[in-house]
DNA sequence: ACTCGTACCATACAGTCGTACTGTACAGGT
DNA sequence: ACCTGTACAGTACGACTGTATGGTACGAGT
């Protein structure tokens, strides 16, 4: 099906547009209009796409939330788990050009979720994914003896979250406090801990 | 001066009325009209204290951040050092109605930091301020054998920030998953850590 | 050949936005 | 008594918002 495919593209085109206007000008900057300007589209298309900007956003945020899973699932499950469990971490923080754009634009929909029941919801089921792959992977490490036994793994998965999102938020406010080295080694030291006895 | 305190006094009551539509609806749905709804008075008079909407998001930010302070300094800091540095900790957690609405502000501001430098620089002095009065309990915790000698005071303090932003972020997008019990938890914790030899 | 759905485009509408302007009531100084 | 500055109120302006409408080009089906 060629028409639903080109369909999908055109959407992504649009959703993409969507991202790196909430990347470098911030999600209140996103309108029908400078969508339609970035993407070099009419209006009406915007439109045509998407029939409210509600579904817009929505569709936005799901996209982003997309961007993060596949970077998460591109990732070589093949070394130790201490690595594995690193590379899965580091999808969140930003310490690229392309992770500073990701991150940026999940924080700004993030907090519009809090007065957005829908986006919320995605919210949500995205963190339930990640919490429950990162405990997964903790789970396996304790049964390959590369994890500390006494932790619990879905607990931990929600912790070592909260850590990544406080991380992130530094260093995207106050990147010269909070350099990629830094935030690097946090995510290291929490590592150290967790994998040490 | 009655004159300058009363000036004050209604400039705070317009900025509280930013305070709590931003906690309740979130930061884009303030403005002047929704102020002044908000405050019971006349758009003109939100003009008449804050020339533009840009004057009134900052002072709006900076009314935040001196509310925080406020109440860090308000604590009691005579007992251990750990019990301490635990007040200091807690008054960022969103632990109960209050400090719901506190975090979800500086959360709302803090994004829209991202975008905005001149809302970036109250963030980035309230941050520097907020770490160094941190470190400065740790030290005197060192001093006082309370607390492990061998970290770096100023860092653990940036650490424990970043540790207390995700937990924020985290209990506020999901208090279902990341509970009241939990976050404390996590805190205390980080403070054993920080405790113990 | 005709029709129909898809994929758009240009434009219009009502509402809200930040801001500016004009007017006024009143307290205090001279 | 007169003037001046403060502290507002009411309203208007242009820009922008999300959304709706009417029109059109075109490939596919019958």
């Amino acid at each position: 099906m060629a028409r639903a495919e080109e369909y999908e593209d055109r959407r992504r085109e649009l959703l993409e547009a969507v991202f790196r206007i909430t990347a470098e000008r911030g999600l209140d900057e996103v309108s029908i209009r400078t969508v339609a300007a970035e993407a070099g589209v009419s209006v009406a298309k915007v439109q045509y796409y998407f029939r409210t900007k509600d579904e817009l956003l929505l569709a936005g945020f799901e996209h982003v939330m997309q961007l993060l899973e596949t970077r998460q699932q591109r990732l070589d499950y093949s070394g130790p788990m201490r690595q594995v469990l690193r590379d899965c971490l580091l999808v969140w923080l930003p310490i690229d050009a392309e992770r500073i754009a990701s991150t940026r634009v999940f924080l700004a929909f993030a907090v519009r979720a809090l007065h957005s029941p829908q986006l919320a919801e995605i919210e949500v089921k995205l963190e339930e994914e990640v919490v429950s792959s990162l405990a997964a992977l903790i789970a396996r490490g304790q049964e390959l003896g590369q994890i500390r036994a006494g932790v619990d793994p879905e607990q931990q998965a929600q912790l070592l979250l909260a850590v990544l999102d406080g991380l992130t938020l530094q260093m995207l406010l106050n990147p010269e406090v909070m350099t990629v080295r830094r935030g690097t080694a946090a995510v290291d030291a929490y590592l150290d801990a967790l994998c040490s006895s």
